[in-house]
DNA sequence: TTTAACGTGGAGACTTTAGC
DNA sequence: GCTAAAGTCTCCACGTTAAA
C-alpha cells in the first residue's frame, strides 16, 4: 500500500468514527496538522511512531513494506536464513541427529513449515528448530513455535516412522550483539518459555534427556568471510 | 584499540497561527 | 474543517576526550 492510499485509509477510518482531524490528533497525542499531513500521504515528513500512533488511535495497524531491486530483498533475507539453517543442520548431523528442512504441515487450519525437524533415533527424541535471521515479532514467534511443537510428534511419525518420547524446541538466532541484546532485553515470559541458552542447548543435543526449550546463537556465515557487519559510514 | 561519556550543531518532527 | 507557512524544540549524529 502506498502512502497516499494509506492516508486515504486513515481518513476513511477517522470519518467512520465521525471524528474531526483535531479529535484524532488528541487521541494520537499529535496536532491536527499532523493528522492532515498523514491523511494526505505525507508520511515521509512524519516519524514512524507518529504514523503508527495515528492508526492505533483508529484501532488499525500500520506496517510499512520494504522493496529493493524487485525480488532481490527476499533473496537477500533468504540467504541469511538459509545460512543459519545450514549451520544448524550441519551441527545436528555431526551430533548424530537426522534433520529435515522446511517440513510443511497443514493441520485443521494450522499451516506452515518447520525450518528444521530432526530426530535422534537412539534416544527417540525429536527437535523442532525455528530459525530467525532477525527477531522481530516475539509473541508471534513464540506462538508459532508452540503450534509446531504440538504438531511435531505426528510429523515425526509420518516422516521418520518413529513416535518420539519427547520433542525439544529450539529458536536459532544469528550470533550478533543485536540478537543477544534483544534476547537479554526480553520480558520474563519469553525467557521462561525458552530458558536454555547455547551451552545448555549443545549439551542437550549431545545427550538429549528430558525436554529442551531454548535459544541458540549461531555464527552467521554466507560463504564470503566472517559475516561481520559492514561498519563503513 | 575500544568503549563510554559528554558537548555541540543541525536536521527534522511537531506546534502554532493565519487564511481559505 | 482543513491546509500551508513559519517558528520552536527535541533528538541524533558527530567529534573530542578520557579511561580501561
Amino acid at each position: 500500500m502506498d502512502d497516499v492510499r494509506a492516508g486515504r485509509a486513515l481518513r476513511a477510518l477517522r470519518l467512520r468514527r465521525e471524528w474531526t482531524q483535531a479529535e484524532l490528533g488528541v487521541r494520537a497525542a499529535v496536532s491536527q496538522s499532523v493528522v492532515s499531513l498523514a491523511e494526505r500521504g505525507h508520511f515521509g515528513t512524519l516519524a514512524l511512531r507518529t504514523v503508527r500512533g495515528l492508526f492505533a488511535a483508529v484501532d488499525a495497524r500500520y506496517s510499512g513494506v520494504v522493496t529493493w531491486r524487485g525480488g532481490a530483498l527476499d533473496r537477500l533475507l533468504d540467504a541469511r536464513h538459509a545460512g543459519l539453517a545450514e549451520a544448524v543442520v550441519a551441527e545436528l548431523i555431526r551430533l548424530g541427529w537426522k534433520p529435515l528442512v522446511e517440513v510443511s504441515f497443514n493441520h485443521y487450519g494450522d499451516r506452515g513449515a518447520i525450518d528444521v525437524l530432526a530426530v535422534q533415533p537412539p534416544s527417540r527424541c525429536g527437535l523442532v528448530v525455528e530459525v530467525k535471521s532477525e527477531l522481530t515479532a516475539i509473541e508471534e514467534t513464540n506462538r508459532r513455535l508452540d503450534v509446531k511443537v504440538r504438531l511435531a510428534p505426528a510429523l515425526i511419525e509420518e516422516r521418520f516412522a518413529m513416535r518420539p518420547t519427547v520433542v525439544g524446541r529450539l529458536l536459532v538466532l544469528p550470533r550478533s550483539t543485536t540478537s543477544v541484546r534483544r534476547v537479554s532485553g526480553l520480558g520474563a515470559t519469553f525467557s521462561a518459555a525458552l530458558p536454555a541458552r547455547t551451552v545448555e542447548v549443545r549439551r542437550w543435543l549431545q545427550n538429549p534427556t528430558g525436554g529442551l526449550a531454548g535459544i541458540a546463537f549461531v555464527p552467521f556465515t554466507n560463504g564470503r568471510g566472517s559475516g561481520r557487519a559492514d561498519r563503513t559510514r
